[in-house]
RNA sequence: CGGGAUGUAGCACAGCUUGGUAGUGCACUUGAUUUGGGAUCAAGGGGUCACAGGUUCAAAUCCUGCCAUCCCGACCA
């Protein structure tokens, strides 16, 4: 492509209303725009990388056997309370009226349109496994639109889905899309790692995560010094831990604290460590009040309290439901005398002598043991936290952060039984069919690739990834040996099917070299002063430069290209 | 949804406290000098100061409302 007189920009300085490294790149480099929050634009460069990334999408999908479909985005309603999903989403649902006041939402996955579609292909056994996928815009309300493409309102998404008479079949099928997944990330040149995750809306048995390894990412992910153990801290268990040595316990004591609410100054009143407290926090579990304890410098996990309770809904109490419940101000919860079902984290039944609010204001209790109170439940109900201890093979807990990519569901029955979908089996009995959904989001795959491999010119794209391969750049457009020699190498690489961006715009030799590093184009040839000897020069984006005799200047990127 | 902030030229911002001709840098146009890492000089063009009301002789500036955007939190495949 030339670039004089085509749809190309820059900008010099960052967007204000940016907030990551690779949304302010992208942006800078004219790949998207923000139209509003979590809306964006996708730019002639931009959708050039979105569509090699889908490429590779799609052709690891069809390697599988899966077939391409596209799916309408907006979807009546009733298919989402069918499956029990319309409430699940809640506000992050677009929905609208139709002009018969009919109710639509616009969608934000499509289990249920498949499982639907799977009815019209599935009578009996026979006419299983197969798979299916599109590539389709999802909408997603989302509370709060963040860093660019990463956590958008709008998106395409790929999402796969595979149809299964048992669940040994739908093991089949998920790893089959599993080790895809693989392929596409490896392809797609990403710095990953694939954790265990909360199948949270979705429902199912087992969910997976691709993450591409960011700091800004949003998802903490628990790692293993020593072995392969990964999870999404959301689900990863912790193992409790056992003081090595069994203390006298003490009598109760009640202790006016005043001035301590939270556990920093409670600590400090005491001068103990937090290890020694006990957190009582409330929680709203389906409306219900619900005391939960964890020790002191622990946080408590809410998906895995949701799991524990089988509840849907779990969020921090407001504080008339704490004052309600502790007859006392916030700040002073405690398991004594509170009026509501207590849990704790495991690791509370092997702490003694502890110290904990007394619901009543301005008071805590010390030396505080099992036998003062009385508890629902123990569970591992709390966060782990680097440093502890692996669950799976004792080594040592690290922490790293994530841009979900991809994700991959065994989801079971649940939508088939939902929506009804069945097959006879040999014995001509009804049985319902074993699902599996996989999505990924190119955008996403983008955003996380400029995010690892940004630098302080711009984007180093992956060289089979980048808008185009190579740029000829012309020093003076008013030279006409210049003009003449770079027309003649842009039309031979042309042919030769390279991907190459001819800068022939009347401007400084600067701001063309700012501008293809910016969008991060991998290959530059410079025509300048040297073609008066027949000479160019041909530079990686990150290496040194060649001086190449101009005739031959085609081949060796050729060359290099291949490397 | 709670807390905070911001909306002024294509972009980034100043001006608002203390009401009185709409400003700066980048970008853009024209000319000149330049031409291997975001040039210099000169002359220009471009604005319902988010929107709607109100106060005032007079509002970007003060008041009320409203919309949008961003930040922190909550939430989140």
């Amino acid at each position: 492509m030339r670039l004089k007189n085509s749809y190309f920009f820059t900008l010099r300085e960052d967007a204000k209303d940016e907030d990551s490294i690779s949304s302010n790149l992208l942006v800078r480099g004219g790949f998207i725009k923000k139209s509003s929050a979590g809306i964006y634009m996708m730019l002639p460069m931009g959708w050039r990388i979105m569509q090699k990334i889908m490429n590779i999408i799609r052709d690891e999908m069809d390697k599988t056997g899966c077939q391409e479909l596209l799916m309408p985005a907006l979807i009546p309603e009733d298919i989402y309370i069918a499956s029990g999903r319309r409430a699940g989403f809640g506000h992050d649902m677009f929905s609208l009226k139709d002009r018969k006041g009919q109710n639509y939402v616009l969608g934000p996955t499509h289990e249920e349109l498949f499982a639907i579609a799977a009815k019209m292909q599935i009578r009996s056994y026979k006419d299983m496994p197969f798979s299916l996928y599109q590539f389709e815009t999802k909408f997603r309300d989302e509370p709060r639109p963040r860093y660019g493409l990463i956590r958008v309102r709008e998106f395409i998404m790929k999402d796969a889905y595979t149809f299964d008479k048992d669940e040994a079949g739908l093991d089949v099928a998920y790893q089959k899309q599993f080790n895809a997944y693989k392929n596409i990330m490896n392809r797609l040149h990403l710095n990953y790692v694939i954790v265990r995750a909360d199948t949270g809306v979705m429902g199912g048995l087992l969910s997976e995560e691709f993450q591409a390894l960011a700091p800004m990412g949003e998802d903490t992910l628990v790692l293993c010094d020593s072995c392969d153990f990964a999870s999404n801290i959301e689900v990863a268990p912790c193992k409790p831990e056992i003081p090595a040595e069994k203390e006298e316990e003490k009598e109760l004591v009640l202790e006016a604290t005043p001035h301590s609410r939270t556990i920093e100054e409670v600590a400090d009143h005491f001068h103990l460590p937090a290890k020694k407290f006990v957190k009582t926090l409330i929680y709203s579990v389906d409306g219900a009040p619900v005391a939960v304890m964890v020790r002191g410098d622990r946080d408590v996990n809410e998906t895995k309290l949701r799991k524990f309770l089988k509840a849907t809904e779990v969020e921090l109490a407001s504080p008339s439901v704490v004052e309600e419940v502790t007859h006392a101000e916030v700040g002073f919860a405690g398991p004594i005398g509170i009026d509501c079902p207590v849990y704790a984290d495991e690791e509370v039944k092997y702490m003694q002598n502890f110290i904990v609010g007394a619901n009543k204001t301005g008071y805590h209790y010390c030396n505080v043991n099992l036998k003062d109170f009385k508890v629902e439940a123990f569970a591992d109900l709390r966060n782990i936290m680097e440093g502890d201890i692996c669950p799976n093979c004792g080594g040592r807990i690290h922490f790293a952060h994530g841009i979900e990519v991809g994700n991959t569901f065994k989801l079971g029955t649940k939508y088939s039984k939902a929506l009804d979908l069945q097959y006879l089996d040999a014995n001509n009995k009804l049985q319902y069919v074993w699902m599996g959904s996989y999505g990924i989001g190119p955008a996403r795959a983008m955003a996380a690739l400029a995010e690892q491999n940004a630098d302080e010119n711009g984007i180093n794209w992956p060289k089979d990834l980048a808008p185009y391969q190579a740029a000829i750049i012309i020093i003076s457009t008013k030279d006409e040996a210049q003009n003449e020699a770079a027309e003649k190498l842009y039309e031979q690489l042309e042919k030769a099917g390279v991907e190459v961006l001819l800068d022939d715009r009347d401007t400084r030799p600067g701001v063309k070299f700012k501008d293809m590093d910016l969008i991060g184009i991998p290959y530059r040839i410079t025509v300048g002063r040297g073609i008066k000897d027949g000479m160019v020069e041909l530079k990686p984006r990150t290496g040194e430069k060649m001086d190449v005799p101009v005739d031959q200047a085609a081949e060796k990127l050729i060359e290099e290209l291949k490397k």
